[in-house]
DNA sequence: ACAAAAGTGTTCGATCTACACCCATGT
DNA sequence: ACATGGGTGTAGATCGAACACTTTTGT
């Protein structure tokens, strides 16, 4: 979606290669250094923030979709997109909200009012996590900025926004262990203090840094190189790497949390 | 749903009242004196069995409209249902399925096919386990038979329906020991037998008749009363009653599984 | 007294937690 | 030699798995 006809296509015919009525909103975490942020993006026609979502082609299963929305809205590739719950209910889209009466006015109040866009959503929630060092998001025509917002600073939300984010987080952490989850983090060869800062700052609490290795040896998800890092004035670390086989074993057998 | 008028209206205008696109399909449960079971209906016009489902009202959240479905559908009440995926893409529903095309002889074909029911669905699922041996399920209008399925006896069902109850069952099992799913099988006052034999039915596997409620009494889940029952030429079990507000601590800090 | 079901305790190994010091490197 | 970050081991507590016999009761 980069140019204005294809937007007001969008608008009018949409709900011919798009179903309607269904979303699909995205929690895009992204980690570097001890910080943990979140991409947010402001929608033209609102004066909120949201996350990035879009609607389900026809043609597509919920994962590629997913995929390819973020993809659209961010300019973001390769995430390992992971469904966590669906949100709905009358309540979710507020239609007196001052953002939704302002949408309606950019538009067109008649036009938009009656797109297939204004009916009743019920929305799929994914979520993912990424570099964003390495990451440059970049809006689409929809779209007037998305960036990375601190993840105890994020605001307050369109429609159930805030609600989506609480609940992938806590899906996220649960799964940290027994997804591969660190692997988009991480070059595919890092030290034990890079993945041990991630664990920490995911989680949001300290980790006993010798209690915090034997365990991901043990499970087996990674495993020691004979390799090591020059690092500058100081020893230089191991390096280690994944073993992504163990973490669908792990995954069967299900795993308890740190 | 229980005239025939109804049921042509909701073909023709359901669209008004229901959400489009999106439906609820419920794998209902059914333990009973070491049994495990599965509800499956079939509805008018289809050769083969399936879920029990429906669609959202556009006035209720969705936990409210999978009550509600399974309510229509067969007369069961009062279940503890919980959401654990969404499933969806092109290849959920098979046109020319032969079930499919029956299904449009069935109603008139011109009508149907035009109908707001025959576009593509996406399908929230949900699970829920009750006593079979307390609940008659009773078909409704569009529904022809629903019954109670040996649970590794389930025919070939329709559309994905087969891989919805291979993963809600997963899901069943993860959630055994931190939803309170036995609550819903037992009387209030229960022995350690009958709820051993429900923990065992439901894994599929054999538990510790020593260990079992050691673990159950230590995670706080059940308590034991100072009364017993009278069972006949056998010595009289203690009786236990479950503690509700364990459940919500329990799954807050994540439980390992049996 | 016997048949049928209830109930209970201990040991062993595995795992988790807590905790503090030496190592390697570059300047 | 020192500053900086990397790396390691052990002891105690807790948890989960395995295992067999005694108690109660009605007939």
């Amino acid at each position: 979606m980069n140019t204005l006809e294809e937007l007001e296509d969008f608008i009018e015919n949409g709900y011919k290669t798009y179903i309607p009525h269904i979303s699909i909103d995205c929690a895009i975490f992204g980690y570097h250094d001890h910080q943990l942020k979140l991409l947010i993006s402001r929608l033209k026609g609102f004066d909120r923030f949201c996350l990035p979502g879009g609607y389900i082609k026809r043609t597509e299963n919920l994962d590629d979709a997913a995929t390819r929305i973020v993809e659209e809205r961010t300019a973001i590739t390769g995430l390992y997109l992971q469904q966590y719950k669906t949100f709905g209910g009358p309540e979710r889209i507020k239609w007196n909200d001052p953002d939704t009466i302002n949408l309606m006015k950019v538009h067109g109040y008649e036009k938009i009012r009656s797109s297939w866009l204004m009916d009743q959503t019920i929305s799929i929630g994914y979520y993912a996590i990424t570099d964003f060092s390495l990451v440059k998001p970049q809006p689409d025509l929809m779209t007037i900025t998305c960036e990375w917002s601190d993840i105890d600073k994020v605001p307050d939300l369109l429609f159930d926004h805030n609600k989506m984010v609480k609940e992938s987080l806590q899906a996220l952490r649960l799964q940290l262990y027994y997804y591969p989850i660190a692997e988009k983090l991480l070059p595919k060869k890092f030290s034990l203090t890079e993945i041990h800062a991630i664990y920490e700052t995911i989680l949001g609490k300290t980790l006993d840094m010798r209690n915090f290795p034997k365990k991901l040896i043990f499970l087996g998800l990674i495993n020691r190189l004979n390799e090591k890092r020059n690092i500058g004035p100081h020893r230089a670390p191991y390096l280690y790497s994944f073993n992504a086989k163990k973490y669908k074993k792990a995954l069967e057998k299900g795993i308890t949390l740190g």
